[in-house]
DNA sequence: CACATTTTGTAACATATGTTACATGCCTGT
DNA sequence: ACAGGCATGTAACATATGTTACAAAATGTG
């Protein structure tokens, strides 16, 4: 069996199909197909294979206690699911998921999985370069979520950009995203900018921020 | 060489010391000695290497543009430094990291840790297992972010107790543990919980919950 | 240029939470 | 039983942010 979508799924990047296709023969690959409305996995049920999705599309969802259900994202081809929990100490499916339209899913064993990492230096890589990637963007988003304020959010976020150190610096998304990445509405950020140019900390000009007083922004960024 | 701490480390749980023992002579491990404030990475360089404290102290810490610093955290044997990043795409240390007391550190290329995992299985689960762990861990504590009230935090704390679908859950920490863990200051989330109690959607006696009006809860689990 | 669309600024008001301080209850050890 | 120390309840007030709505720029598009 091929499988093209593969290569472009960072856990399998820089193999080749045809590499891609002897691992099929070396390991147990089984592809499953999910009819729309499909349950692939219930939240909370043991993790036992890394579940990639070939065609079509999964979402995964929580249910509440009240039996409400409610969307967390999408999964798309060729997106795998809960990569990041696979090798846990409790590694349980955080979310229930279904299939949005017709799917076919590619099922390897987490058994296999790790022979495959054993075996090929590239997939092992792969994997952890994914793991590391998450991990360092959750930490990240999380860091962000220490600071209690929006002007100790939008200090630390302006001080982290490239060219900090030299006063100037260009943010790299609208208000409006900046506002999403904080958790924050779009008003309130757009109060608090104005509030920090009129205290001097801060000069605006469309994406170019001047960093005028760098010890009073340095004081907001404050654990 | 022997390294009785390692065998504390999740990173080599399962291998005897002996093992550890054979280890060292297959692959290149350095011990470095830092004298206590010796500066032992700088936030920004590059990783290459898995470092493990073997004994003494060091500690993670941010300078911001100012040039003030503060600890972000203090890392012990046999703990390991910026392990969750190791092996990310840009993988730099996302602090400095300074020796607290005269310590050991062991010090292990990028490289050669990677051909460990290929080759004991056991150090390659370890590894996963830790990272795995990690990503959940980060992931748990986001999620109580995305709860922008105090209400919706503690709704989602109390129905993700065991025995919540009984109606009656046990919390396992004192208020003010709680309100750091949502990281709210304990009047605030006293004061919650005492409106929740007016309102009729829990009852509270010590540290036992009786959820009363589950419908109510789940409607505060809104992102 | 004229027009629609997106982005940003601003205002008034509602609300949630922080801050501070003190009171109350609960447990422990003497 | 008592005193001391924690954990918790409660209150008044300050403040940050959300909400909603609208205006002003900026940007794209024909």
């Amino acid at each position: 069996m091929r499988f093209p979508v593969l290569s472009n799924s960072p856990l399998f990047r820089g193999l080749s199909d045809d590499e891609i296709e002897n691992l099929t023969c070396s390991v147990n690959f089984r592809v499953r197909f999910y009819h729309s409305g499909a349950v692939v996995a219930l939240a909370g049920e043991e993790i036992l294979s890394l579940i990639i999705v070939l065609s079509g599309s999964v979402r995964g969802e929580m249910s509440d206690l009240a039996g409400r259900t409610m969307k967390i994202e999408d999964i798309n081809p060729p997106q795998a699911l809960a990569a990041a929990v696979l090798f846990g100490a409790a590694a349980k499916y955080p979310v229930t998921v279904t299939a949005n339209t017709d799917s076919e899913l590619l099922i390897i064993n987490k058994s296999d999985y790790l022979a495959m990492m054993a075996g090929d230096r590239r997939i092992l890589s792969n994997y952890l370069t994914f793991i590391c990637n998450k991990a360092q963007f959750l930490s990240g988003r999380l860091r962000f979520h220490s600071f209690h304020t929006i002007r100790g959010k939008f200090a630390n976020y302006l001080t982290s950009l490239p060219g900090a150190s030299s006063g100037r610096v260009v943010i790299d998304r609208s208000q409006q995203e900046l506002s999403d990445y904080f958790g924050v509405t779009r008003p309130s950020l757009s109060r608090v900018i104005g509030e920090m140019q009129e205290e001097g900390l801060i000069s605006v000009e469309r994406r170019e921020v001047r960093l005028l007083d760098i010890k009073g922004l340095s004081a907001l960024i404050v654990v």
